[in-house]
DNA sequence: TATCATATTGACTGTACGGTCAATCAATCC
DNA sequence: GGATTGATTGACCGTACAGTCAATATGATA
């Protein structure tokens, strides 16, 4: 079946992006982990810069589901900065390779003009935006600089090595950090 | 006069592998903005590598010399932290490129295994452990996670689009975030 | 002015990479 | 079995790029 091949390539695109940068990461490198040959990947997909996008947007749904998919009943025992950030951080915990994926080319989001990283950008900025929303709404002020700093902290810290700052000081960073 | 000519591709180099990452930016790029031709470069370094080793090694010293060359006399009358703190922040206003500079490959220094690359790295810990040492000798825990949540807050808002989060705001939660 | 070291260029090489395409393979349907 | 459709391959193209090198320019010195 086709789609299970598409599934195989996305999956090593995730992989392959990342740990590797954009630019490191050739098609070559992708097909060879998906244990399938080049030509193949433009059948599925248009262009890297696509390929790239698809599974971007693919960790970006599964961090979005996270973090802002919570119900409504758990608000009411846990504040809801505490409860996003707790989200947050387990996600950092748990899915460190989608975090990387979303942030390693963050800063090509912001200089890169073609559809695709206009897409993605925008798409950041809402969250951030969102996160901003769960910030303000306890201390009552505009949040989108700590908003910023939030994602920034979280988002950083997954892109270093295993092991070398812990979630839980993330979390006790941020939680004292924004605190107002 | 030779020097001349180095100092201007050094400066070139540290111009472009500031804004674009290592992988982007071509030996051409370089040359074009130094207004040279590019076989030029290579009289002057023998690599890529190497140019990029040591506009990055240039850029670091101005930040060592920011943060740690404080005369001791200034720790009389700002805690030791706060002061290390304003000078790192001050060179984030001043001399972003630099940091940006440092920063912008930092993942790279802890995948590849290179001479070059591992040079930097070495350094960069040595730089995180300094910093661990002034917060740890306010504190008197240990304070390596914090050192390297500092200098990961700090870099990665240098790589941000200038404007959208403010050093203050940074330096705040900072301060606030490694409160004990 | 001829010499010599330093500085600079232009033409070139090899290679890696993104992307294309015609040809084959596999499975389904008539 | 033959035709049709989707899946997969291999061979290929153009280009961009790191790096090389012989040739030339520049300028100081004797």
């Amino acid at each position: 079946m086709g789609n299970r091949t598409k599934e195989a390539i996305l999956k090593a695109a995730r992989e392959a992006f990342a740990s590797h940068s954009y630019a490191e990461v050739s098609m070559e490198d992708i097909a060879s982990i998906a244990k399938v040959k080049k030509s193949l990947i433009y059948y599925y997909f248009p262009s890297k810069e696509e390929l790239f996008k698809e599974a971007w947007d693919e960790a970006f749904h599964k961090l979005e589901d996270k973090v802002f998919g919570v119900s409504e009943e758990d608000g009411k025992y846990v504040k809801k900065v505490k409860q996003f950030l707790r989200s947050y951080i387990d996600f950092l915990r748990n899915e460190r390779q989608s975090l990387r994926l979303i942030e390693r080319e963050k800063t090509r989001l912001y200089s890169e003009k073609s559809q695709n990283w206009r897409y993605m950008k925008d798409k950041y900025e809402v969250f951030v935006q969102k996160v901003a929303g769960v910030i303000s709404s306890e201390t009552g002020r505009p949040a989108s600089e700590y908003a910023r700093a939030v994602t920034d902290i979280v988002g950083s810290s997954a892109l270093l090595p295993e092991g070398q700052m812990s979630p839980d000081t993330i979390e006790l960073i941020i939680i004292r950090g924004i605190q107002h």
